[in-house]
DNA sequence: ACTACATCAAGAAATAGTATTGATCCAGAT
DNA sequence: ATCTGGATCAATACTATTTCTTGATGTAGT
């Protein structure tokens, strides 16, 4: 009893964010805390290597973390951030069971709530509303990416720029402006000038 | 032929160390160079974190590991630093294949060669003499951690820091005091005055 | 030749990590 | 009871690392 309060007090982060989508009795609140294991990673430290296969689906319970993409030139392109209440994840490679090409790492010490494929399927097994709750979860996903795409494609660095200080408005003061900057695509002495721009623009 | 050489040239510095124990022939050198993969921590990274099994056997080429153990308020009580030409390892979580109750983080960027589990047991498969190369090498290990104990359970403070500058004048310099206070066990703040004292009675 | 960026180098500014010091407290040995 | 060998807390100083900015110069595409 006491050993099931504990867990469920680590996991109650998570426990909140399912409830918002869909209540939960108690077995699967149970059965949530004893599935997603918490842990530490230290800024810098990878959660996914390139070459490795990703065996683990991350909710961030506080920290930081970057997915990203290093060229045959050695730049990084970061694909994403994700930051409190937000998962990370190599989806293909944690499906395929291959190799990913891209790289997971700690902007700040984050502590995550992760679940292996194979718990994650047991989980589905026992309760069919896990379903439903991760088909959500990865369909907000995947809009994110669909309007990050589209700005990427279409816009200018500025506006970019700007889209990105609108839609994440809390990581413009958080993350350097380095991981912006490759977040954006551009360098960060050209970012550093846009902002200086702006900054002037205003006034 | 150019690959193998490679790999004899990333891990010359632990064939020299086994050459300097006991002879090795062409072969032998050639399967710690294949075995025996090269890694890179960064500083504050963990290379084991409570909980986890420990799965390699390290060599530090070059940099610091430290090895510890988080107690249930929360202080950290070093067990063992390690720096080049040195070993680190949970030899029980290691033979075991059970979770560990220690932590090993790197102090320094620390570039290593890993030998894994199964690995290792291969190499003493193929040439006998990597058991007494690892005999020899524990049994080092082992003088120093009872010399440690017996100074611990013997000594006071301040005579704990006189052996430790004796027997590791290097690390004096190259660590933070408050890990040296943490190895010692005693507070940075107290280090300090110990310091102190010792500088003035010299002059 | 103008716009929208990149590259390189250097310095400034901000932040994080480390060390020192004083004040106060406490437990065990004398 | 008080002295010794420590701990804790808070403030300050110092150092090192990371991050940001700026200037100079270069380049590809319109």
């Amino acid at each position: 009893m006491d050993k099931e309060k504990l867990l469920q007090a680590q996991a109650a982060p998570l426990l909140d964010y399912f409830q918002k989508m869909i209540p939960l009795d108690k077995a699967e609140k149970q059965w949530v805390a004893d599935l997603f294991k918490p842990r530490l990673y230290r800024k810098r430290q990878y959660v996914l290597q390139e070459g490795d296969v990703c065996h683990q689906f991350n909710f961030i319970v506080r920290g930081c973390l970057r997915m990203y993409k290093v060229d045959e030139k050695g730049s990084i392109h970061i694909i994403q951030f994700a930051t409190e209440n937000w998962w990370m994840i190599d989806l293909g490679s944690f499906h395929s069971r291959q190799p990913s090409a891209l790289n997971i790492d700690a902007l700040e010490d984050t502590m995550v709530l992760q679940i292996s494929y194979d718990n994650l399927i047991a989980l589905y097994t026992q309760s069919p509303k896990f379903d439903r709750i991760f088909r959500v979860l990865i369909e907000n996903s995947f809009v994110s990416l669909q309007k990050r795409l589209l700005q990427n494609i279409s816009s200018t660095a500025e506006d970019r720029y700007l889209a990105f200080m609108e839609t994440y408005p809390h990581l413009a003061n958080r993350l350097p402006q380095t991981q912006i900057a490759a977040f954006l695509g551009i360098t960060p002495e050209f970012l550093s000038r846009l902002r200086n721009k702006q900054a002037n623009t205003k006034t």
